[in-house]
DNA sequence: CCAGGCGACTGGTCAGACCAGTTGATCGAC
DNA sequence: GTCGATCAACTGGTCTGACCAGTCGCCTGG
């Protein structure tokens, strides 16, 4: 402490901001004000040189950090530019991915936040669902069917598509778009488990069990019974991943069973 | 459709490689993998130029990519390098910002999301909480208490904490991180009509409700019994935020009180 | 002992060059 | 005429070399 410390008006340090976060942000701006609208091109890296009157490697690292944010891509020697993306779920796939890599987060922890939004994406959906929706739910429910001992990439393909259509019936993008997200990371992390697990010779088997659990939530959603199909849902997502984890993680699990 | 079509064997379409990204995803890997631990150095962009052979706006994109991802931090002039700062829920966060901001999601799902993802964390913490959880809970809740109609900003951080311990006691950190983000984002968000709200001069009357029904929850954790909690937490939001939206966001809400 | 200055670094930025790829107009063969 | 190859004018990706303003460690003069 020092003998007198001077009166506290609220300054706040100044931080240097580099060109190309001003660069960066002015063009995020654009993107997220919808003045630049997916689809739209940027100018060429050249020109907005000329326009924002800094160097190339600044445009240059400023497109690397949209890039990299999933709102624009780029592509060599197109004469359009770059291309506006818009904001993507990619980027919180991507971010929810390395929280899952790291040690922040087990693959249990994954596990059950994926039971957490799943049951809550039934939940609404069985208030909010269409008869449109009931009919693609049945027929991807019809293809896993299908799919058992036959095809299991189509089989996991129908799958996810089956959570994604739930996901998008309960109204909420965000709920959605996080449900996805955390569904790919899952798929991710455990992908070489479940091939092992395919390899011992019992993927029919969960397969089968798998189209029962789904067909028994399309009922519950079908009678608007959003509880029991959230209850189902997360029944069936233990089911499928408990085996694969180690006691401990399994008890964790449980307890989001409710 | 071709007359002759080839013999389909699993050819992948090559898509080519930056240089750039190749370097991202070394030095991403090593951090991932824990070799290059938080608060560890990076060498200097030249020596990295010597390492990877490449040049320095390669090196520099590169590191320009992990900046925007958190994964690290540099600053001019630092004789040690760019400082790794491991993975951290910042890039979440900042995704689901963008997200909130885009079209992509209104005010109103970013709420329910909201209480989605709190109604969870109660469900969670009351089977998981120890008296440590408890006794922090019990102290913020008696912070807020004392702020109303004398600090709102601090009444606020007192309230953010309580979600935030919430949060953590549910075990999962990964849905700790996204109830934070979304928390945020909704603070963000709405800022300005609380204000407003505070203006109208009802600002004492909703934090006194405010902290009856933390209270109310803190006494459903202590008794272990996550659904009412959950209710609770559902039913506290709602009545929070349901007066400053359109009544069609309202009725879209009341779906996900259950 | 310490203050101040002097390098030797750092990252941030710029300018200019080259490469490989894409595109569209041009031109020649049919 | 149409079609296909050619070519020039772009594009983004990469490299080089330079300069600036910071930061740090050392070293020197007091």
């Amino acid at each position: 402490m020092s003998a007198e410390s001077p009166v506290r008006i609220g300054f706040q340090p100044v931080r240097p901001v580099r060109a190309y976060q001003r660069v960066a942000e002015q063009i995020e701006e654009r993107i997220l004000a919808g003045e630049l609208p997916p689809g739209s091109r940027l100018p060429a890296e050249r020109e907005l040189v000329r326009q924002f009157d800094v160097g190339r490697s600044t445009i240059r690292e400023a497109l690397r950090v949209l890039q990299s944010s999933g709102l624009i891509r780029s592509r060599p020697g197109d004469p359009l530019g770059a291309e506006v993306l818009g904001v993507s779920p990619d980027t919180l796939s991507h971010a929810l991915g390395r929280l899952a890599r790291s040690h922040l987060s087990s693959l249990a922890e994954l596990i059950q936040f994926r039971m957490v939004l799943d049951a809550e994406s039934y939940r609404l959906a069985a208030r909010l669902h269409t008869e449109e929706d009931l009919r693609r739910l049945t027929e991807l429910a019809d293809r896993m069917g299908e799919c058992v001992s036959c095809d299991p990439h189509a089989f996991s393909e129908a799958d996810a598509q089956f959570h994604r259509v739930v996901a998008e019936a309960s109204g909420n993008a965000l709920l959605a778009l996080c449900a996805r997200a955390v569904h790919d990371a899952v798929v991710d992390a455990i992908e070489g488990e479940l091939v092992r697990a395919e390899r011992d010779g019992d993927a029919g088997e969960w397969m089968r069990r798998s189209v029962v659990h789904h067909r028994e939530i399309l009922a519950a959603l079908r009678a608007s019974d959003g509880g029991r199909a959230a209850r189902l849902g997360r029944e069936a997502l233990f089911e499928h991943y408990a085996p694969h984890l180690p006691e401990r993680d399994r008890e964790r699990l449980r307890a989001a069973l409710d």
